[in-house]
RNA sequence: GGCGGCGUAGCUCAGUCUGGUUAGAGCAGGGGAAUCAUAAUCCCUGUGUCGUAGGUUCGAAUCCUACCGCCGCUACCA
């Protein structure tokens, strides 16, 4: 029976157009539920965006659109780059989706028959000019911290979801549940958080009109955070899908920026705890990119365009260099001079000389046709071992999402192979020993095909490039895992020799 | 302020939990080989105060203390 594998990345927030950090979150997602479905697990890959709430009305009216107009004109950019970028998502959400908003409300009232949410007022600092409530702490000397201006204090009828009576539940769960939070250095931070207690959580604002309303109190509507949350329900079907829903829930991957981990971590599985749902298996919180060392910001004007840079480098470079780059959870810094350095080292001198080389000896000493293989020797079994032995340390690091140390053992396998080649010299073969030849190019050819499988959640298009070099008929993409096995390829194949995959970089930047 | 983390080769880091061979890897640099290949590849090449000062120990990058430097978290802004 197929295992099911649900990962979701966050929704994304309206308000602007996406860069390279939610495309690295994006990207994340799409490579482990491409090895996923490899695996043969069905899988449902979650992504969307959220769209409610006082920024989005602001930013829409600055335009002169309505905030739904705002709304799915963004929409239609992000789904432009997760086309471009070959993202596989199953699924988009939208929180102004009929689907949604019927949950939202549907959990907003059980939550309230339940006595989990009740009614109550919140304080704060008011701005008028902003239309913001402040806490006393955000304030600067008493004043707006985003237009400088003096604040009142107010009182706000709200609802209240009673956080607080979950305190010593997320702290047991947490203690039963070590690896419910990665990377382990934040689940520190989260831990210690709530051990300095829980206050209820205000989930209703009565001044932001772009919401959902409050079913029961239609004056309120529905604070954003717990609107958007819920997307991870709707979308598996908890309202509408009760079959769906048993099969997918609970989440098997929450991937989310750090900045948002604590609403991952602690608010949802409060108010999932409220529900009487399982949690989520695991929620990692992912790294931030600097930019040539600086902070990324618009105002520094350093915002990485996702769109650019593939167009730059191509897609799959650029997806290979956010995931290679930095150990996975950490922050790492984006600049041309990294990603041409790891495009050259890695991709053209590696694994795209390994392909050249290799087809062009097949091409030139035995007629373009994959070879029968003779008999084994040390240095064949090493490399055939080191092939076999790839499935098993790569899953190890797939579950952790390492996802940084798995194209590492990917490409101690294209090392391997370069070394065989030298070692194994078959430009001498081929005056000396054509029988030993046929061996050598049949594992080069048998080693690039099988890792080809490896390279395909990461580099889709590359993966099915080099498939067609490789004089493979059938899409890599219809592949069933079976077929990594060694020894699969047929004798008697045609390959296609070719212009090179990744053409060097001139690093004169 | 409170809690936590980090400081190892020019750069990025592994190793520290479970103390014990000459402290490792990649990239960059230097030398060489080879010629199938995208001047790619392969081989050789690092005497590094393991932040500083103490301590524990037969023995510490690894445990403890202090100090210096950097960073994260400290809720309702997505």
């Amino acid at each position: 029976m197929a295992k099911k594998f649900y990962i979701t990345t966050p929704i994304f927030y309206v308000n602007d157009l996406l860069h390279i950090g939610h495309a690295y979150c994006t990207i994340a997602c799409d490579v482990v539920a491409r090895f996923k479905r490899w695996l043969g697990d069905e899988v449902l890959f979650l992504t969307g965006t959220d769209e409610h709430g006082q920024k989005i009305a602001q930013a829409a009216s600055l335009k002169g659109k309505t905030p739904l107009e705002w709304a799915d004109y963004i929409v239609s950019e992000d789904k432009k780059l997760w086309e471009k970028l070959n993202i596989s998502h199953d699924d988009f959400i939208r929180t102004t989706e009929e689907r949604h908003e019927r949950t939202v409300q549907e959990i907003f009232t059980k939550l309230y028959q339940k006595g989990d949410i009740y009614k109550g007022e919140y304080e704060g600092w008011y701005c008028t000019s902003c239309e913001t409530f402040y806490l006393e702490s955000q304030l600067e000397g008493g004043r707006c911290p985003e237009c400088g201006k003096v604040t009142e204090k107010l009182k706000e009828e709200s609802y209240f979801f009673k956080l607080s009576k979950y305190q010593k539940r997320l702290l047991n769960y947490f203690d039963e549940n070590p690896e419910f939070m990665q990377p382990s250095f934040r689940k520190a931070e989260m831990v210690n958080f709530v051990k300095g207690g829980l206050r209820d959580l205000s989930v209703s604002r009565t001044a932001v009109k772009w919401g959902i309303p409050v079913p029961f109190d239609e004056k309120h509507t529905v604070y954003v955070w717990l609107d958007a949350l819920i997307n991870y329900l709707t979308a598996c079907g908890y309202l509408e899908d009760k079959v769906k829903f048993e099969k997918f829930w609970p989440a098997d991957v929450h991937l989310v920026g750090k900045e948002i981990f604590k609403f991952h971590t602690i608010i949802w599985p409060a108010i999932l705890m409220a529900l009487g749902i399982p949690l989520p298996k695991k929620v990692f919180g992912h790294g931030w990119w600097t930019v040539e060392g600086e902070k990324m910001s618009k105002s520094r004007g350093n915002v990485v365009d996702p769109v650019e840079v593939s167009e730059e480098f191509g897609v799959d470079a650029f997806r290979y260099f956010l995931m290679r780059e930095v150990p996975f959870g950490q922050d790492g810094d984006f600049s041309k001079k990294a990603l041409v350095r790891r495009y050259n080292a890695d991709l053209a001198n590696n694994l795209g000389n390994l392909l050249s080389r290799s087809l062009t000896m097949v091409e030139k000493y035995v007629e373009g046709r994959v070879p029968e293989p003779g008999g084994e020797e040390k240095e064949d079994r090493e490399l055939i071992q080191k092939v076999k032995g790839l499935f098993e340390r790569v899953i190890k690091y797939y579950d952790k999402l390492k996802l940084n140390s798995v194209l590492g053992d990917i490409w101690e396998v294209i090392d391997y192979a370069n070394r065989y080649i030298e070692r194994t010299a078959p430009w001498k073969l081929e005056k000396t020993d054509r029988k030993r030849l046929e061996t050598v190019l049949y594992n080069l050819l048998e080693t690039l095909r099988v890792v080809t499988f490896y390279i395909l959640p990461f580099m889709p298009q590359t993966a099915e490039r080099i498939w067609e070099r490789l004089g493979m008929e059938e899409k890599i993409y219809n592949q069933k895992i079976e077929e990594a096995q060694w020894g699969r390829l047929k004798s008697g194949t045609k390959i296609k020799a070719g212009k090179p995959l990744f053409p060097r970089i001139k690093d004169d930047l």
